[in-house]
RNA sequence: UGGGGCGUAGCCAAGUGGUAAGGCAGCGGAUUUUGAUUCCGCCAUUCCCUGGUUCGAAUCCAGGCGCCCCAGCCA
């Protein structure tokens, strides 16, 4: 099934846009743009915004740009270019040749702003950062006038080519558009088109001393790479007029318009740059691609496809209302593909040694199991069966409640792919607790049918104690506690259980077969060989469980 | 009486004057050599509230209420 052909539950009213915009002949082509700042990694959120931006483009036979908003020196890196473009690629998107930067267009801007000031709508201000914050005004009262607001033309293209030049230390001026200092609307209270900052920046190096803001830059970027459709996140809605201002003030190349929709929130899930940062920062996960992380390197490491995201990201739609969306949501995404996709092998989580006692000693015998239970063209492997097996630990209950129909002391049960068995007796230590089950096998159930007809209620998992090998499985659990943390004090929302490490053991067929994608290790769910792991160990990230009604039922005491 | 947005089921989300799509979750049942998958069925007499207009309102009008964003020389 290809992305086109999965269900489009949400609407999606920027769609409808470009739609009538291309059916009016406003526009001929659309154009978008994915503008990340270098700050970070990528995390799911910023899927929503690729998939939105890229899927448009695609749909309509238009381009979509990949550009850095490169603007802010201090808070950028090339690790987060190259990590940026590394998961945009992932998630399989493609922006060809139009890999751009705000800092290609540094010229342009200061040209502009220059403009602007012989235009009599820009001045610099020689204010102190207290002062400037002190005559904004506030929500409710409006700001007053920078004394230095009507300084002479001449007098602001000498302060402001000396600014560029490096004559003044950081903060000392800024330049500012002169628009409303009484505006409802405090973005349009001379909003700072420059400030001075002596950094050196991932590209431009030290050439510049002073640089643009978001706002100056943005927009016009926009115009000059003939960006039909600017879609942004709601907490920009209030800077569209200024966005318009600036496009409607300057000699632009072009006239791209900005749209805005809900960013996506995820229960369980913090989703905020700063966040992510004191993350990784304070040592609470390994890295930027935990697989505890909700970002895109992250979910890549633990094994979630890409074209699950891509499925996920179009389930929930866009729209402009705030909303959080119950991650079991992006869970069923995954399985959704990995259940088409992904092999099966079987593994056991908490190893529980079964002995065949009617097996004979120092015999082993070779069985033909699937791949894929629902596609034969995913082949058959073989597996070894003898006397000594592991089953998983939960599989067996001494003193089963009603309905749970897995091996307990004379119950039958099958092994998938194998035979009957029926356990004689459960071998307890000291301590009393159980180490090993005696049990016997029915010789004419090879292959896991009865001649007799008679039917058993469970199958189960299992591998053989000689022929499996070691392996490590770590269990993610929710990195929060609370279904919606806050992330002013997301410290004390961390669940201290996130990562739980089982060793267990699997099917020698696993091993090297795996690299890349997820296999799904049967009714324990889908695992992802960890590409980090030591060579010759085998470590295993669960990307997402199975749906377990039997863990349902037991949870509820039934 | 600062400005800008948003309120449809537990969670997303369509619907824009003709009698509440779809998905997730949940709940029943069938099939099953994974308690998975698959398949069937159920799940809003009502759309934040109150009035009004209309033969007819989630949709239009008026007035409320609630939530989110904005006072960086961040983006």
């Amino acid at each position: 099934m290809s992305d086109a052909t999965m269900t489009d539950t949400g609407r999606n009213f920027i769609r409808e846009i470009v739609a009538a915009d291309l059916a009016s002949g406003r526009h001929r082509t659309v154009v978008t743009r994915f503008p990340p700042e270098p700050n970070g990694y990528l995390h799911i959120g910023h899927a929503k915004s690729i998939c939105l931006n890229f899927g448009i483009a695609q749909e309509f036979g238009g381009r979509c740009h990949l550009r850095f908003d490169d603007t802010n020196p201090t808070k950028e890196e090339q690790e987060y270019i190259d990590a940026i473009k590394r998961d945009v690629r992932w998630l399989g998107f493609d922006w060809g040749e139009h890999l751009h930067h705000a800092s290609d267009y540094f010229e342009q801007l200061y040209e502009w702003a220059e403009y602007l000031i012989r235009a009599g709508k820009a001045y610099v201000d020689d204010q102190t950062h207290e002062q400037m914050r002190a005559n904004r005004g506030t929500l409710t009262e409006p700001g007053k006038n920078s004394p230095w607001r009507d300084r002479p033309v001449e007098e602001n293209l000498d302060l402001f080519r000396r600014m560029r030049a490096g004559e003044f230390p950081n903060g000392a001026r800024v330049l500012r558009a002169k628009i409303d200092m009484a505006s409802g609307n405090i973005n349009l209270r001379d909003p700072v088109l420059y400030r001075i900052l002596h950094a050196s920046h991932p590209r431009t190096g030290t050439k510049w001393s002073i640089y643009p803001s978001y706002d100056f830059a943005h927009g016009q970027s926009d115009a000059i790479e003939r960006v039909t459709h600017s879609i942004c996140t709601l907490e920009f809605e209030d800077h569209r007029p200024l966005y318009d201002w600036f496009l409607e003030n300057l000699p632009v190349p072009s006239r791209p318009h900005q749209y805005e929709f809900a960013r996506l929130n995820i229960t369980h899930t913090l989703l905020s740059k700063r966040v992510l940062n004191a993350l990784v920062n304070g040592g609470y996960v390994k890295g930027w691609d935990d697989p505890r992380m909700p970002t895109i390197a992250g979910l890549r490491r633990r094994g979630v496809p890409p074209e699950a995201i891509r499925d996920f990201i179009k389930r929930v739609g866009v729209a402009k209302a705030n909303s959080v969306v119950d991650s079991a949501q992006l869970d069923f995404s995954v399985r959704e593909v990995l259940n088409r996709t992904a092999h099966r092998r079987m593994a056991v989580l908490r190893p529980l040694k079964v002995v065949l006692e009617n097996y004979p000693e120092g015999r082993s015998e070779e069985l033909e199991a699937a791949n894929h239970p629902d596609d034969a063209a995913a082949g058959t492997r073989k597996i070894r069966f003898g006397r000594e097996l592991y089953i998983e630990a939960d599989d067996f209950m001494e003193n089963p409640p009603k309905k749970f129909f897995r091996l307990s002391p004379g119950a039958e049960v099958r092994l998938r792919y194998a035979y009957f068995i029926k356990c004689r007796e459960a071998i307890k230590n000291a301590a009393g607790e159980i180490v090993e089950l005696r049990c016997t096998y029915d010789p004419a159930t090879k292959g896991g049918n009865a001649p007799d007809g008679r039917k058993v209620k469970a199958t189960m998992h299992w591998v053989s104690a000689p022929d499996s090998v070691p392996a490590e499985f770590r269990l993610y659990n929710p990195l929060f506690n609370s279904p919606d943390p806050d992330a002013a004090n997301f410290a004390a929302d961390l669940n201290p259980n996130s990562l739980e490490v089982l060793h267990g053991r699997v099917e020698p067929a696993l091993t090297g077969a795996n690299s890349g994608g997820a296999i799904q290790f049967e009714r324990l769910g889908y695992f992802c060989q960890d590409p980090d792991s030591e060579p010759g160990k085998l470590v295993f990230n669960r990307t997402v469980g199975l749906r377990d009604t039997w863990a349902k039922l037991s949870a509820a005491g039934g």
